[in-house]
This record gives C-alpha cells, structure tokens and sequence, in this order.
DNA sequence: ATTTAGCACTCTATTAAGGAGATTGCCAAT
DNA sequence: ATTGGCAATCTCCTTAATAGAGTGCTAAAT
C-alpha cells in the first residue's frame, strides 16, 4: 500500500463525491456514477485511475473484483478530518430541539430522556445521552436526617447545586446526638472534595473521630457500597428502531450482537466516557473503537455540562452516516442543554 | 367453524401432542410425526382425522394447503388452561433465582435488575420487571428538609418502610418555621392516605392551612408535577437478543415494529398495569392483548409485593413459548421476590 | 503527459426450471 | 372406527442461464 500524501484537488472531490453518494445508497459507487452524477467532466476512464490511487492508499476499497469502491473507516476519518463541510441546522431543527427546554420545568433525567429522544428522532440514528457525573462534583454540605427506625437518609449537595439522596439502614437506633455529631464530622472533613475522592478515600478520612463506629462503618464498609449508586451517570438510549432497518445490520447475528450490545450499557458507557474528554465533538469511526459489535458504527458524540458535572450526547450509527449534518445537531444539541442545565441549575422533580 | 366442546380424551393428546412438538421446532407438526414420535398407536391417517375435528374447532390451523398444523391463539389458551402440566424448577434454576437475593444488600431497583436479567437468561425470553407502584402506599410520614437557598427535599415514608425523596424548588426561601409548620400540616392532613389518593386530592386539602402560600403552591400547582415521578414503577426489560434470533421475528418490518415498541415502554406498561391484578400468574397470548407489535407473543407474568406495595415481573416470548417451565419459573420468581423485599423491607443502597 | 475509448474479464444478482419432499384429503378396504 | 393407498398441492432447494455492473489494461487521441 502507498502511504497516505496529502490528496490531490481531484483525489479529494472523487472521494469527497464517493462519500457522498454512499451514504445516500448504501451501495458501491462506480466510476460512471461519480463521473455522470457528479458532473466532473472527465470520462469515468480517468475517475479510474484516481481511484486506483485512492485504493492504494487505503482510503477507498472493493467488496469484490466487479463492485464499485465504498469508502474504508480511514477513508471516513480523512473525510471527516478534511473534507468535511460545515451544514447549518433547519430552524425546523434547531426548534424542534429547543423545544424540550422551553415547556417547564422537569427533572435532569426527564431533560435527558427528551434530548436522547429528540436526537434518535431528527437524525434517524440512536439518540444517546449520558446523565451528569456525580463524581466530579464538589461536596458542599451532607445532611443525615433520621426518618424511621434504623433507617437515615443522606442529602448530598455539590457545588453546582444538584443535589442527591441515599438511603442508609443501620442496625439498631442511633442516637440524633450521635448522628449530628457524624454529619458535623462529615462535613469538616470531606467539604471542599469531589465525589469520587471521597469515594476513593473516605476509610482513611474518618479514622479517630469518636463517631458512634456502627455509623462509620456505615460510610466505610465496602460491603456496603454506598457511592457506587452515584458514580455512575444513567444512559438513555433511543431510536434502536432506526438503525435495526439499515442493510448494515441486515446480518441477522451482527444485529444480535448489537442488540445485546445495547442492552449490556456497561460497555458502552465505558467508550462514551472515554470519549467525553471535552465540549467539542469527538467522532469515532468503526474500528477506531474496538468493539466488535459496533464496528460497522460511527459515534457522533459530544460532551455538556450541567454546571461543574459533565456528561456526554450524541448519536450512534453506521459509518455510512451523514457526519455533515449530526455533528452540526449534536453540537447544538450539547450546547443548548448546557445551557439549559445551568440557567436553571436544578429544577423541580423527582431526584435520581 | 363448529363451535367449540369439550375435548375427547385422544383430541386432548393430539393438540398436546401437536404445541409440544410445535414449541420445539417452530414447523408445522404434521400428523406423521405425532403418530411416529409420539407413538399413539394410531396411524397418520387416524390422527389427521382428528386433527381435521382440531382444526374445524378453531384450535390449529394450516399455513398452506401441503403443511402441517399449528396451533392457533384459541389453541394455546385451551392447552394452557386445560392441559398444561406442572413442571417443576431444577434445582439449579431455583439456586439462580435465590442467587440474586443472597449476594448482600442492594436497593430495590438493583434487585429488579437483577430479576429482570435472571429471567431473561434462565427462559431465554424476554424477562421484565416492574418496580413497585410507591402510588399504592400508605403514607407514614412526610418530611421537609432545607437544603440550600430556595431548594427543598421532602421525604416520603411508607407503611410498607420504603422511602422516597423528592428535590422541590421554591422561588425564595422559607423561613424555618414556615417550613415546619408545613410539614405539620402535610403530617395532620395527609397521613393515612395513599399517594394514589393524595395526589389526586391534595389541592382540596391544602385549603386554608394558614401556611405560605409560596410552599402550597409546591404541591397543588399542577404546572410543577411534583408527583409524577412517584407514579410510574420502573421498567427493567432484559434479553431482547434472545427474541430477535426467534423464527417469529424473521420478517424485518415485524422486528422493527416490536423493537419500537419496547422502546416505548408505555404501551409495554400500560399492559402490564392492566394484567398485574393479583398476585398469580397471568398468561395472555398473542391477540388477547390487542397490541400490534406483540401479536405473535405471550406474556407469563405475575403480580409481587414488596410490603404494601405491589409490582410485575414476568416474560416476554413468542406464543410458541414452553408455558408451563415458564409459569413455574416466574411463579417462583415473584414468590422469591416478595419474600426478599418484605424480608429486609429496605434494604442500604441509593435510593430512588 | 494526460485523458479517453474500447474491450475482455470477473463477479453478483435475478430469474427460471426442475425436482425432491412433505402433507393433506379422500376413498376404499379392513 | 381405523387404516392403507394415492393423487393433488404447495414449499423449498438446487442448478443453470442470463443480464448487468464495474474493473483494469492497452492503445489511441488530445
């Protein structure tokens, strides 16, 4: 294989070109097809060779010796790294996502449910979104309150002002003095921390502190996982419907497999957060990640912030996807929740 | 078609007969193969005249002229209210189910994963799982804690010992004592209700209380739905790879219409809200429910209890289902459950 | 030097035809 | 009442033939 030089005018509108009607079709693109669609006023002797080229340096490739070429994950990525141009949103677009935000006040979770929905509906994919990261809060106050016998709810608030409730069982009564005294000691020596240190470090922050042990035991115990709850951010997924259709996956065990894929969340989750380093957009093209199911997928994601926690958004689909048109949605999309999330920081509803 | 009688005793064996081995292999049954593998002692032809008898009763049906029977949705309600046999769990099902309980503390909606994921894998169907309906508890107590400026969390007790918490918002603060007298009034005015109930009534309630009225329109203003995220049980559905590889779902358009319709899970919940009655099972085959998407499957499912409370677990699957290890497997499923959650009637874990 | 037309070659997808196989319904024999 | 025999029907699978699309190469044209 030729290594990769910069692209020639003309190598860059073939597969540009190329790209383009493959995503439309679905199938291998010809020669005649990009020379007569396309309008480049050379002969499809001449579009050819270029492609030769182009297969040479592995952007482009043949299902078989008398098929067109289709583009390679590569041949995406330099797509999508060059070529690509920007494409503005509808405002049917743009109101149709806005519109979640104006109708009242709602819960984070109900937001982000609407949002995935909403991205799955007008791009045709999979709406994806990944509620906030508690653990990257920052401790403002807890709150122990009694409510019946042996059982303590836990208010955990962070700086940007969410806010959330664990419910803790102890064995036998505590005293409210000693439960005062728990959540004074609490407050001195965990304020000021993210969540996720103090997930990590809360047996060594509470040693000699004269707390009634059955109550430290409570936030020590690693039988008891307490915070595990809050780590991790809830995934919505919607739009399955959409992609189940596509002749990507008309491979019945490809379609098991995504399915099932979706369903785990675990693994998924673990991409998108690996994925969700910043705001911008972050696409990653099939093999580029390596899990087998998805690897006929592309991601289109982006991360928000509620505040002082991140969380991610985006789409999930087949390579073959219009990268144009959902990178301009997610973007709006992340922006316009960020915003949502920090005008009013916190709303009313059921908390999770 | 004749009308419908009471079976003869060979009539019985043959359509029994006919749903064992149709379960099996998704084929038509033909009456060789009952006569052969089923050993009647009767010939083909003798068994055909009975299955024409079958057939006229509305009970199976042919495909195509040259096929074999299958049975009918009349067909497998008669089957599973007349013929079915007990078949009792393996041991090794029954340790699976009582695995999930066993493994330490873990709050509700874990416990519901986990039932959820069991079903799906020991059925190999669709396994779902409802969380309780907190709108049928009794309330004990209702707490209201400031936790920062303009924000509120209310704490609801149940008779049964569940307890949820709900993040309020409020345009300015509130004076402590405001608060408290609240909160003393919610107690006087609303304990001893349901939620159910409460929600539906709580702006009559309210009536001349004598508190801020910034804190009364908290609860009554139906513009803020305080209550709604109360209402809805949670829907855990695990092991829809398992349908989707099933002959029923070979023709795409099915599929996606069913994929579509999980994703919804309104319609999904609605159905078995309506179905979880008592706390037997239910089986509801094919268009005895009169939802599109699902009218090539039945439901086996089964009402539990978690103190006062109740909710749904249960399976998914094409009719062609093995109803009887089915019903016997949710049957104790839901049994396990019951005794887990009324056990340790909340147990450490985030609460939600 | 670049582009193009021409052409043989390769591979796929579609259609048609021909059985093979399964099962039924019915009739006559048991 | 049951059974064996048999023509009729319908699906499914295999095979063969054909049409179509597209390539790569070579030689001619620009």
């Amino acid at each position: 294989m030729k290594a990769f030089k910069n692209l020639s005018e003309r190598e860059r509108e073939v597969l540009q070109n190329l790209i383009d009607h493959y995503i439309q079709t679905a199938d291998p693109v010809g020669s005649r097809i990009i020379a007569n669609k396309y309008r480049m006023g050379l002969s499809p002797a001449t579009i050819r060779n270029t492609m030769q080229d182009l297969e040479e340096m592995g952007l482009i490739s043949q299902p078989h010796t008398s098929a067109g070429r289709v583009p390679t994950d590569f041949g995406y990525r330099v797509f999508v790294d060059m070529l690509l141009k920007q494409e503005p949103l509808t405002d049917a677009e743009k109101a149709k996502i806005n519109s979640m935000y104006a109708e009242g006040r709602k819960g984070v979770d109900a937001v982000l449910s609407q949002t995935s929905k909403i991205l799955g509906d007008i791009t045709s994919q999979l709406g994806i979104s990944v509620a906030p990261k508690f653990d990257e809060g920052v401790l403002t106050k807890m709150t122990l309150i009694p409510v019946s016998e042996g059982k303590i709810i836990m208010i955990i608030t962070v700086k940007s002002g969410l806010i959330k409730s664990i419910l803790m069982e102890v064995e036998s009564d505590i005293s409210p003095n000693d439960l005062m005294q728990m959540e004074f000691v609490l407050n001195e020596r965990l304020a000021g921390l993210t969540l996720g240190h103090i997930r990590k470090t809360i047996s060594e922050r509470l040693h000699d502190t004269g707390c009634s042990p059955k109550l430290i035991k409570l936030f020590v115990d690693p039988e008891i996982d307490l915070w595990t709850g809050l780590e991790d951010g809830k995934l919505h997924i919607t739009g399955t419907d959409n992609l189940i259709s596509q002749p990507e996956f008309a491979d019945r065990s490809k379609l098991t497999e995504f399915v099932k894929f979706l369903e785990d969340r675990a693994e998924l989750m673990e991409l998108l957060e690996s994925k969700s380093l910043g705001e911008g957009i972050v696409i990653t093209i099939g093999s580029e990640s390596s899990i087998a199911p998805i690897q006929n997928c592309s991601l289109v994601t982006s991360g928000y912030r509620a505040g002082k926690l991140s969380g991610t958004v985006g789409v999930i689909g087949p390579t073959r996807m219009p990268y144009s048109r959902l990178i301009s949605i997610v973007e709006y999309t992340a922006k316009s929740l960020t915003k949502a999330l920090s005008e009013s920081k916190g709303k009313n509803g059921k908390e999770d």
